[in-house]
RNA sequence: GGAGAGGUGGCCGAGCGGUCGAAGGCGCUUGACUCGAAAUCAAGUGUGGGUUCGCCCACCGUGGGUUCGAAUCCCACCCUCUCCGCCA
């Protein structure tokens, strides 16, 4: 959520850097509606005041006297006026955070300008493109040849976009999981946290998720949220919560499932890991002080990228450009690992800064040395890998003609020695 | 799932219809004392909102209700604890 103060004191600015993402949004009603709403407040703070002075004046009175009764019918009508002010200040706000909601975050200024994908910028490469003396095959074509991805087996026992593992692939993934999650705590000062998968709904509002990506989430009927993401848990872990200074930064390294409908999605990505109903990840979330958050993100970017650099693989690093900018991010940065079989560089992990968007929404806050408030800290998190898509980058650029796969020298402890996967 | 107890400020804990944003204690900050520290004494110490920057208003798990008036009474929900049942 963005601050409706700073909105109502420079709107044109605002909808200049808003309108970079694409869409112009119309800011005059919001704040029309946030004046509103401060005069009703007025009014009622008002009402308020005059109650209390009449109550004041109840105390001491004789509660068999006249002057009791008439201060006890002023009660009624101020009680009455109260009731309706509030009444009409509360749909004041829901219609506020109707539109204040949905409002995206503004775009950092060194972010590129651009409409689409097409448009992002590449930062770097690392690594150079694996060569084959044969043609390099699609990750499903190999895993399926293995016996070790099945996809079919996945739509009986569920549906479409899921899949079973087995065998050294189920392994694969696990040892990637462990892998990550060994290298960010044991290298990268990150506390491993391990979260429920389903949370509620006000954790998809903290995050940015509820209500406007309501559609791509999984809801339980008990009202709960199978996190599309351990962004969602991580971040919340703090919400409503006032930070101590010392306690920043906060690192944390994250493994679960995420759950996501996809919708809209369909016709991408139909073949193979790539998109998925469900699928492994380790997210990586920072929380710090707002001064430290541009950094933070460079550093997270940073620890993502070793993950791929200990396996090996080729992959390169693309700052997003405004259109291409998700919900909630100021700035991103995009890892993306190339794929033989797709012949193409294919999104591995996006790494995100938040600023306080989020942490607006979630009342995340620390008590700044040198501030009498608390303030917001920003909020970064980045996937730290896919898991599913990095099972995806090793089939396919470490296949061999025969149809089996090298296992990367940083995975084999995790594999029981395994060095092919036959 | 069943029975019972309970959710109050950073923590503990009073409060049982008006004088309660809330006693008391702990913690923390500042000052006094001291060579310094401890002890002691004194003062301060929540969050959010509004503001004509004097102040004013809200918040006692959440949301409703009763009442002139609710932390206090009623209802629903959420959460915690104890016991029973079920279960990886």
């Amino acid at each position: 959520m963005l601050d409706i103060r700073e909105i109502g004191r420079d709107p044109e600015g605002f909808r200049h850097r808003l309108a970079r993402r694409g869409a112009v949004p119309g800011l005059d009603e919001l704040i029309e509606l946030d004046a509103r709403r401060r005069a009703l407040i007025q009014q009622g703070d008002a009402l308020r005041h005059a109650k209390s002075e009449a109550e004041k004046g109840m105390r001491t009175a004789d509660k068999q006297g006249a002057e009791f009764a008439a201060f006890r019918d002023q009660m009624r009508t101020v009680a009455a006026d109260i009731k309706r002010v509030a009444e009409e200040q509360k749909a004041t706000e829901a219609q506020l955070d109707e539109l204040a909601l949905v409002l995206p975050n503004v775009p950092d200024a060194a972010v590129p300008d651009g409409t689409s994908e097409a448009d992002n910028a590449v930062r770097r490469v690392w690594g150079e493109r694996p060569t084959f003396d044969f043609e390099p095959k699609a990750h499903w074509a190999i895993g399926e040849a293995l016996g070790g991805l099945d996809f079919a087996a996945g739509a009986k026992i569920t549906g479409a976009r899921f899949t079973v593992y087995r065998g050294a692939l189920a392994r694969l993934e696990r040892a990637l999981a462990s892998y990550m999650l060994d290298l960010h705590t044991g290298r990268h000062g990150y506390t491993e946290v391990l979260t429920p998968f389903l949370v509620n709904a006000d954790s998809m509002r903290g995050t940015g998720q509820f209500p406007k990506f309501r559609d791509d989430a999984f809801e339980t009927t008990d009202g709960l949220v199978l996190v599309p993401t351990a962004e969602v848990s991580l971040t919340n872990l703090h919400r409503d919560e006032i930070l101590e200074a010392e306690a920043l930064p906060i690192r944390y390294a994250g493994w679960t499932a995420c759950f996501r409908r996809e919708a809209g999605g369909y016709g991408r990505d139909t073949r193979g890991l790539i998109r998925q109903h469900q699928f492994q990840k380790v997210e990586l979330v920072h929380l710090v002080a707002p001064d430290a958050s541009e950094q933070a993100l460079e550093a997270l970017t940073g620890h993502a990228e070793a993950v791929l650099q200990g396996l090996g693989l080729h992959y390169r690093v693309v700052d997003l450009c405004a259109g291409d900018l998700g919900f909630g991010a100021a700035r991103t940065f995009d890892l993306e690992v190339w794929l033989p079989g797709q012949d193409a560089f294919r999104e591995i992990s996006s790494c995100s800064n938040c600023r306080d968007f989020q942490a607006r929404r979630a009342a995340i806050r620390y008590r700044a040395p040198d501030q009498k408030k608390p303030q917001l800290v920003h909020t970064l998190n980045g996937s730290g890998l896919a898991v599913g898509r990095t099972v995806v980058a090793i089939l396919e650029n470490y296949q061999r003609a025969d149809g089996s796969v090298v296992v990367p020298e940083a995975l084999r402890p995790y594999m029981g020695g395994l060095e092919i996967i036959a």
